[in-house]
DNA sequence: TCGGGCTCCGTTAGCGGTAACATAACGCGA
DNA sequence: TCGCGTTATGTTACCGCTAACGGAGCCCGA
C-alpha cells in the first residue's frame, strides 16, 4: 500500500507515535502500557487514550529483544487427531492462564526428525520452557534442551531417562494392568488392533507391558491388526470385521485408541455380537469403557 | 545456574560466539545460517561446523526486529475439540509447508473476548498474516485487522461481510440442503441436537438453514436437544435417549456435529432401533454417514 | 599493464523496545 | 531556609541480528 488511506496507515506505529500523541517520553508509554513503575493517573490516562485512539499494538518482537524475556512456552506434541493431545493442551492452557505465559504448539506426526526440526524453530524464538511429549528424541534435540539453558519437561511417559524433568505415567506398567484385568475378567483368546506408528513410543510400550503380562500368564495374542491414516472410527470397523473373520474364536478385542474401539463397538453392536458376553472390548485413553 | 558445566554454558550463545571461533565476521556467520549472499564453500563449511559444534541456534527475535520479517502466520479457531478445526489446521499446514512460513495457533473457546485478547496477543508479534476462523469479531478485533497492514483470510463461512477476504462455505445453505434432502428421503418428524454454544455462528446458520427450508415445506422441528461439554459421544448417547423418550414419534435425529451423531448411533444400535428404517440419522462434517 | 567487473567479506547504522541510571519537581521536618 | 527523601519523568546504552553499502583481492581482455 503507497497511498495510505484514512484506515490504513502509510506505515506501522510505534511508541513514538504514542508519545508523540500524548506529549510524553516513549519510556513513559512504555511503563504506562506494561503496568510498571510509577506514572501519575493522570499522564496514565493520557497515554491509554493516546494508545487506543491510535490503536497502538505493542510489539513484542522489540520487547522480548531488549528484555530477554518472552512470554511463551512451547508445546511439542506427536499429532492433533488423537484426542488425548488436544485435551493435554487444554490442560496447559489453563494451568498457564493465571502465569502470564502462552503456550505455542508444534505438531511432530511422530517423526522423529521432524520433532528436531520443530524444536529447533521453537527455540529459535527463545522460549521461556518447553513442554514436549515423551523421552524418545534425537540426539541433536536433546542437546538442545540440554543447551536451551530453560525448563524442559517431558510429558505422559517416564518409562526412561530425562534431559530435564518428566511427568507422566507409565505406559508398559498401564499395558501391564489392562492385560491383567482383562485376564481376572475370564477372557483368554486376545486380538490386538492399532496404529502402525513406528515412532509411537508410547503405544509401543503399552502393547510391550500387555504381551509380556500375557506371557507371564501363559497366554499369547491370538491375531493382531494395524492401520494407519484414515478415520479411526471407520478404520475400527474395518480392523475388527478382518479379525473376527480371520480368527472367530476371539473373546477379547483390545485397540489402542478409543476412537478405533468405538468404530469396533459400532461394527460388534450392529453385527448382533454379544458384548461383553461373547465378545470382550477394551481401548486405552477413555473415551468411553463399556465392558 | 551460576555454575557453567561442560555441557551447560554460562550464557547463551550469540552470533559473535559463532564468528569468533570460525574466524569470520558475524555479518559472513548470519549469510551462511540463512544461505543468503556470497559465501565461498570453505568459509561456509567452517561456519556451518562451529555453529554446530557450538550447538548455536539463532536467536530470531533478534532477526526478525533487524529484517522487519517473521515467517509466522496466526491462526485463531474456536476450538480444538470439535475434529474439524484439526482437520483444518492440517491442511493449513500442508499449504504452508512449502512457503517457509509457520503456523502458531490460538483458541478462542468460542468467546469473542477470548478472540480479542488472542489477536492482540498474535498481533503483537508482528505475524506476515492472520487466518481467523468466521466472520464474526468483535469491533476492535476488527479494527486491530484492518489496520495490522497484514493479509487476513476469514476461512470457513461466508455468509457476512469480511474485513480482508474470506473464503468457505454457506453454512445457511449447507443447513437448507441437508433439510431438503431428508425431506426427499420422506421423513417428516425431524429433531435437533446440538451444542448450546450462543457464540457457534456457524452452527447457529446452518441450524436456521434447516428450519427455513422446514419451514418452506410446512414443516417444523418436532423436538430440540442442546448439551455443553462433556464427551461429545457420550452425550449423543444422552441426548438421543433424551428426544426418544420425549418424542417417540420422531423419525429422524440431525445432529450439529458426527461425534455425538455417532454416539446416537451406538445408541439406537443399541436398543435394537432399526436405522435408518425406524429412524434416519445424520450429522454435520462428514466423519461418517450412515444412512 | 591497466581498468573494470566480478566474488567475497567487513563496517555501519539501525530495528522498537526496555533496564538502569539520571534528573527535575515537590513536600516536609529541622 | 536548607537539605534530603519521594515521586514522576527523561536519557542513555544496549538486546542480537540484518540491510545497505563499501572495499579488498582477483581474473581477464584490451
Amino acid at each position: 500500500m503507497t497511498q495510505p488511506t484514512s484506515t490504513e496507515q502509510r506505515r506501522a506505529l510505534t511508541l513514538r507515535d504514542v508519545s508523540e500523541a500524548s506529549g510524553v517520553s516513549e519510556m513513559t508509554v512504555s511503563r504506562v502500557l506494561r503496568n510498571r513503575g510509577d506514572v501519575s493517573p493522570l499522564t496514565r490516562e493520557r497515554v491509554l487514550q493516546a494508545s487506543r485512539a491510535l490503536g497502538y499494538v505493542p510489539n513484542k518482537i522489540a520487547g522480548a529483544l531488549a528484555s530477554q524475556r518472552v512470554n511463551l512456552v512451547g508445546v511439542i506434541i506427536p499429532s492433533m487427531s488423537n484426542m488425548v493431545f488436544p485435551e493435554v493442551m487444554t490442560g496447559i492452557s489453563s494451568v498457564l492462564d493465571n502465569t502470564g505465559l502462552q503456550p505455542v504448539v508444534g505438531v511432530t506426526n511422530y517423526l522423529p526428525d521432524r520433532e528436531e526440526a520443530v524444536l529447533y524453530e521453537m527455540l529459535s524464538w527463545r522460549p521461556s520452557g518447553v513442554i514436549i511429549a515423551g523421552l524418545e528424541h534425537t540426539a541433536a534435540a536433546r542437546a538442545m534442551m540440554a543447551q536451551a539453558g530453560i525448563p524442559i519437561v517431558e510429558i505422559m511417559d517416564i518409562d526412561g531417562q530425562a534431559v530435564d524433568s518428566a511427568v507422566g505415567i507409565s505406559h508398559r506398567r498401564a499395558g501391564r494392568q489392562m492385560a491383567e484385568a482383562i485376564i481376572a475378567s475370564g477372557y483368554r483368546r486376545i486380538a490386538f488392533m492399532g496404529t502402525q506408528m513406528p515412532h509411537d513410543f508410547r503405544a509401543k510400550k503399552r502393547l510391550e507391558g500387555f504381551e509380556e503380562a500375557l506371557r507371564r500368564n501363559g497366554l499369547a495374542l491370538v491375531d493382531r491388526e494395524f492401520y494407519d491414516g484414515g478415520s479411526a472410527l471407520l478404520k475400527g470397523r474395518e480392523m475388527t470385521a478382518a479379525v473376527l473373520r480371520r480368527s472367530p474364536d476371539v473373546d477379547f478385542l483390545y485397540y489402542s485408541n478409543d476412537m478405533i474401539g468405538a468404530g469396533g463397538l459400532l461394527y460388534c453392536l450392529d453385527q448382533g455380537i454379544d458384548v461383553p458376553g461373547k465378545v470382550g472390548l477394551a481401548g486405552f485413553n477413555g473415551v468411553e469403557l463399556l465392558d
